[in-house]
DNA sequence: CGTACTATCGTACGTCGTACGATAGAGTGT
DNA sequence: ACACTCTATCGTACGACGTACGATAGTACG
């Protein structure tokens, strides 16, 4: 009783499975998933480690919940316009949420049966490739491509040492133009050099990377 | 001298840091990152966990050179040929790579500062593009999307829950389609059915993404 | 024959996932 | 009222993990 009272306390809810993966997500996005820790969870949730295992058979299952809760996060390409502006709505969406989740990119390789809102959300994508005039294996062509872009800048996002073009500005100079001497990575060092003026921003980055593919697509489509 | 004996059976060498590298190398391509603790790849070097940190200093090192030696093993662009090709020859070997090893692009996600292999493959690839006609950040560009392709498409392809053309074939009438319901999931499910009959190759599938990209970049270069 | 240095590893601590079984409350039938 | 079952909760314990600490033994050099 007074267990369930100070529960109430730092969570005022009873436990859900919806609460626990809930939970869980903002750990990781806190902490990372080597912070995630069933006990460390438990903890956030007012509630003893192995209470978690009514809703959650084990960590494993835990982490396919917890990436197909990002899954959902992702907005399913709209009906209604080309279908151009369809995919880039959706995969900028992706981007975003992957960013927000960086964990979940990392996470996705080892798990191997997509959940249910990685299934919807490859539906949409593919039935919007389809009604586009899109072949049957053009569409799929076109789903690893458009994928491998998300997932590609998510990753190499993911890997960036800073987290913003400012904080890239900053440190530049200071910090990573030394790591690449002139004389051993001259193109590298020129690189840099040039996005400290330039200005760097991954989102925009991405964004040239997305248009490229959807603009390479095009003309795959058989005409409508 | 009897333990020293012992450990020259199993593993017939002193200890050394590439050693210990290597052998985590193969655990990992054996057993996944989980199953590579610092006392299973003592025990398969011959060695006390504790003797492993004479040569690397933590776990996360010892990933970190891991994957520094996974870089290595990508070939780089060869000169002499126009840049399309390559670029596509070392992308090929960078995929190859990452399915032998696939828990490297898993890892790469926290890792966040570049080992040296990685630097001198970007270094490389930078100066291929550079010389192909790119301005420096038409190459930066460049960079990131094909990397993107490279990385996107090994992280699929560590997700499929098969591993060559034929075990899809084996298991995707009795074991996918039934996932795919054609009420709930049409599109997927047609997709699905195609390519069981025209078979599955996730690395035609990865040429196909790599050649689109090559081509949609090849109007961006400078006259040369 | 010391004296210093290097490589090896045994032991121990704190943390992890989780199996097992205890408990306590709620619901139901009599 | 009582017995029964069902559900949710969690304390305890086990084996595996990363690794700090300090002991040891072999080698090099004065």
């Amino acid at each position: 009783m007074a267990a369930r009272e100070q529960r109430q306390v730092t969570s005022d809810a009873g436990l859900t499975k919806q609460r626990v993966v809930a939970e869980a997500i903002k750990l990781a996005d806190r902490e990372g998933v080597e912070g995630l820790s069933m006990r460390q969870l438990a903890r956030e949730l007012g509630a003893g480690a192995m209470s978690l295992y009514h809703y959650v058979p084990n960590r494993e299952k835990l982490l396919d919940a917890m990436i197909d809760i990002v899954f959902e996060e992702i907005e399913l390409p709209p009906e209604g316009t080309d279908w151009q502006s369809a995919m880039r709505r959706s995969s900028v969406s992706a981007r975003q949420v992957f960013a927000r989740h960086p964990w979940a990119i990392g996470l996705m390789d080892s798990r191997t049966s997509p959940g249910s809102a990685h299934l919807r959300h490859r539906e949409a994508v593919t039935a919007c490739l389809r009604r586009a005039g899109f072949s049957v294996l053009m569409a799929t062509h076109a789903n690893w491509l458009l994928d491998s872009v998300v997932y590609g800048y998510a990753l190499q996002e993911a890997n960036l040492p800073f987290d913003t073009a400012d904080e890239f500005a900053d440190m530049a100079e200071d910090v990573y133009l030394p790591q690449l001497p002139p004389g051993e990575f001259p193109y590298l060092n020129e690189s840099a050099a040039a996005l400290v003026t330039a200005g760097y921003d991954p989102a925009e980055e991405f964004i040239f990377g997305l248009d490229l593919a959807l603009a390479a697509l095009e003309p795959l489509r058989d005409p409508a």
